[in-house]
DNA sequence: TGATGCATGTAATCCGTTACATGATTCA
DNA sequence: TGAATCATGTAACGGATTACATGCATCA
């Protein structure tokens, strides 16, 4: 999936510029699932506008620099059809993580507990971000079919990892700091 | 991670040749978290064994190619605990699939279907192999550490995933073709 | 007879990241 | 004063994939 059809796919949800877009991709909803730097959405945006699949409109800004705003159009949206109607490639997941905990006995125990306690903090940070999405939207039929379906994945497959690699720090025998409930 | 430190990883299991790897690699153990074709473990391979972190072994064989069996030197152990010395990187992960389900408005129903249904294939498969490398290692003592760390995270990983898709294709009215177990 | 498995390797190409350039404002 | 946020963009570079080349044996 090229980052063309990811931005697109977004400004399908809200008109935005390519920082917003860069931001939501490293931050919100899409963190855990898909990745994209300026160098790549930047160009993208470009195209897709010189293809008539989304709009610009150039805004000024007090005190800031000025901005791009892009939206989505009629065209944007055929295309978008198209491009999703293959059935989607394989996830990708590499984990160097899982690596260095196969070789383990290589790692002095000390860092097995950094990359294990390492890894269990980007998950929990992944699970609060996605639990915090759900809060953050009040009204439930903004959220009803797709991204109530991404996030209910996101958080069953990150629970699962966190349960694991919790009880993997007992039975290593790492006291667990209790952890405060989410406000 | 690059091709070298997961390839020099490998061979402290056994010794192998690139064509073996690369299967490993995609059908073995480590399939379901590391990825790498020919045109990168090849290279990998011949720099290894130039920097003597590696030995080559050439055999004939009788009605099959030659072949170059690779075995990992003290050396090689040595700077391997270097490579894996640092914390590791965050998990990479890239879904397609959970980009479509997320624009699901854009797609025909049946689509939908179509999607979850291959998602949950490719996780059964995943899954089945985990369990097949447990069943294979006869031997315990052999899995104890970093294996079994490693199959128990992406086991139960899996499952959650896959529990969560076959309850959605449920609420989808999709018959569910029962399973025959595992033998 | 044609596909598949075994086996190694290279060249072209692609796609994306990293780093850099620019610059005003706000917060500590 | 220095760092962070907002904001856009390009050029160089890197790393890996894809496709290609070769060739014998086996199985359907």
């Amino acid at each position: 999936m090229n980052v063309k059809t990811l931005c697109l796919g977004f400004l399908t949800t809200r008109e935005a510029t390519g920082y917003e877009i860069k931001k939501e991709f490293e931050e919100g909803f899409f963190s855990h699932f898909i990745e994209a730097s300026y160098g790549s959405i930047y160009p993208a945006l470009n195209q897709l506008a010189t293809q008539g699949l989304v709009t610009v409109r150039e805004e000024e800004q007090a005190g800031k620099p000025d901005k791009k705003v892009y939206a989505v159009t009629d065209a944007g949206r055929d295309v978008l059809g198209k491009w999703l109607s293959v059935v989607p490639a394989r996830d990708k997941y590499k984990s160097e993580f899982l690596f260095e905990m196969f070789l383990q006995q290589y790692l002095a125990p000390h860092h097995v507990v950094t990359a294990v306690e390492t890894q269990l903090a980007h998950l929990r940070t992944d699970l609060d971000n996605i639990r915090m999405c759900r809060e953050k939207c009040v009204d439930p039929a903004m959220m009803a079919g797709g991204p109530d379906f991404v996030l209910g994945y996101g958080e069953s497959v990150l629970t699962a990892a966190v349960s694991y690699l919790e009880g993997k720090l007992v039975e290593l025998g790492v006291p667990q700091a209790p952890r405060a409930a989410a406000e």
